[in-house]
DNA sequence: GTGTTGTATGAAACCGGTTTCAGGAAATAC
DNA sequence: GTATTTCCTGAAACCGGTTTCATACAACAC
């Protein structure tokens, strides 16, 4: 009965509309459009008879064509399964419905090749305006981009691409995480992140935390990367000595997993052994041993506002390069208990 | 400097690259598309050339226009937010890449008014195939549109609509489930389940439920709703006095995820007062007390072979109805360690 | 009555591609 | 040598809309 393979081009078309309502295309497209007072009274009753009988709905794509308008924004995302990317995506995409555009979303599986690929393709569906969550390699194929359309990069920088920037205040955030830790009595803290690839929220983190721990001469302060030495990396931190209790550190939610699963393959005792804070809020972190201490990420702020900034530029704001960075919300849970021992 | 508010008209269009190899618009066409075999060498090289120099990006917008392909696949998804619905869209938008097709996801957040909003908006954007993981009510304008292209359900059938539908064996699953718990000691089931509200799978798996339980008559079954009771009917179900050992069965990973919640507002002694066993596995499973026992869906398989099914469809495969029930895969963990009290 | 303005409409060009069709050049057949 | 076929190419129509421009008609001023 069907056959999909031939285009079926039984849809019903603006033409089909003029014809039904006696009158031409461009009345039917005035209507439609934003012209509709332009219109007589009695044309526009006719031509909404003619739609609502026909089932007519405009074909965006054609729309699209000669409007240069296709109410598309395209977002570029390293890793779809990341917990905070899902949690962004969700905040550009409702902002997004709130003002009649849609989101096309690419998934780059942090591969570079896949990038550019879906650069390509984001381009070639005339999307309006693009938020970057990558690491934004490909720099040459991003700015020739950028001067097509606004774009708008979310929690990573990419170097020698003047855009605007929404993402956390991340020295705030880990100025946050070490004063919580040293008011809970930690003195020995090790950063958990994972690998720096280029990603500048990680290397801001590092960085932020480095310098701080400087500033605070009763910490002690280490680092580890995420990785297959993971665990017996961990394992060389737990049994160090060190000037006082120790806490883990997590960068980001990954990070904060990756902790977990080694500490409970170390038969770590949650946390009484180590504190724990992480970065990002999951929905598990209350769940895992007497709840994880997290650093909770405006998420849904963010997205609204990478979208909002975008919708800016579209209408024609000039201005200054922007970057917008949010607060850190600390959750405290079990893991930062304190230690009273 | 870069005004966006007026369409910038600036991409190099067919026309300039046929200007400037010196041919005319249909070779450059022909080139693009896959009718280069009709090129002679030496002008395919001409073409060639003037592409790269001009930087040149065919308009899919305008191509899919008169081609009535425009390589786009729209998947309409309940909540995004859903751990099982994005492991399936990761799987579906793999294949899509693999086959040149992009995807276009579209989160309805459960609401029915956006539902119906999105799925005009996919409809006016001439997408080839939808993949549908909602609870589709609208049932006309789902029927309409599987009018003009093939569609595929996920996980959850919409009735009377005749379509090809991808998701999991849930009797099976339900079967392995309650195998797993009587055998490692367990005898009182309490099946948690998010409100049914129309969805298939979770009633199939209820009704599987139940009826596994009468023929198992060592074994006493319970349903369950989450919601804002939930923590108080867990209490309940727990000092009840029943035929044995008490055991959770989580229908879904939102499920198990409030129950874990509730069972340690309970201040309940993770797995040894109770034992847990849920569908899907997510990331956190293992990090729960002891780690909580999983029946783990092929969630990549189940996207990709959605997405092969559309393919099928729209190659002009007009056989009867599909239905594709995978197997759920067991992976214990310490919450069904055996009740040997 | 004519001149001016304003409003409502349709014809046609256009957006950036694809596709049909016709024709010229080269190659093969007779 | 001409007839036929094959191969390559471009002109023009088309996809489904938007937009420009010209015009017909009514309303107003004088």
């Amino acid at each position: 009965m069907n056959d999909f393979s031939t285009a079926q081009r039984s849809r019903v078309t603006m033409l089909d509309v003029a014809e039904h309502a006696k009158v031409s295309k461009a009345s039917v497209s005035r209507f439609i459009g934003d012209d509709r007072a332009l219109l007589s009274d009695a044309t526009a009753l006719r031509i909404e008879q003619a739609i609502a009988e026909l089932g007519y709905r405009p074909n965006q794509m054609a729309r699209g064509l000669k409007r240069g308008r296709t109410r598309l924004i395209g977002m570029l995302v390293a890793d779809i399964r990341n917990p905070y990317s899902i949690a962004v995506m969700h905040g550009v995409e409702t902002a997004c419905r709130q003002h009649g555009y849609s989101l096309v979303v690419c998934n780059t599986d942090r591969d570079d090749e896949q990038e550019r690929q879906h650069l390509a393709l984001l381009r070639s569906y005339n999307i309006e305006g693009l938020i970057v969550n990558t690491l934004g390699h490909h720099r040459d194929e991003l700015r020739e981009l950028h001067r097509e359309m606004p774009l708008v990069l979310v929690d990573r920088k990419v170097e020698q691409l003047e855009s605007d920037l929404v993402g956390l205040d991340n020295p705030a955030a880990v100025e946050m995480a070490l004063a919580h830790l040293q008011e809970r009595g930690y003195r020995d803290v090790l950063l958990v992140t994972e690998p720096y690839d280029g990603t500048s929220s990680r290397i801001e983190r590092v960085s932020s935390f480095k310098a701080q721990i400087e500033q605070r001469p009763t910490l002690r302060g280490t680092l580890l990367e995420t990785g297959s030495e993971l665990t017996a990396q961990l394992k060389t931190f737990l049994e160090m000595p060190g000037p006082g209790p120790k806490a883990l550190f997590c960068a980001n939610g990954i990070a904060a997993l990756a902790s977990t699963h080694s500490l409970r393959e170390l038969k770590c005792n949650l946390f009484e052994d180590v504190g724990l804070i992480a970065l990002d809020d999951l929905d598990w972190y209350p769940l895992v041993g007497s709840g994880i201490t997290a650093l909770a990420q405006p998420t849904a702020e963010i997205g609204a506002s990478a979208f909002e900034c975008l919708l800016k530029r579209l209408r024609g704001d000039d201005g200054p390069v922007r970057t917008l960075d949010f607060s850190a919300r600390l959750i405290v849970r079990g893991s930062t208990l304190g230690n009273s021992r």
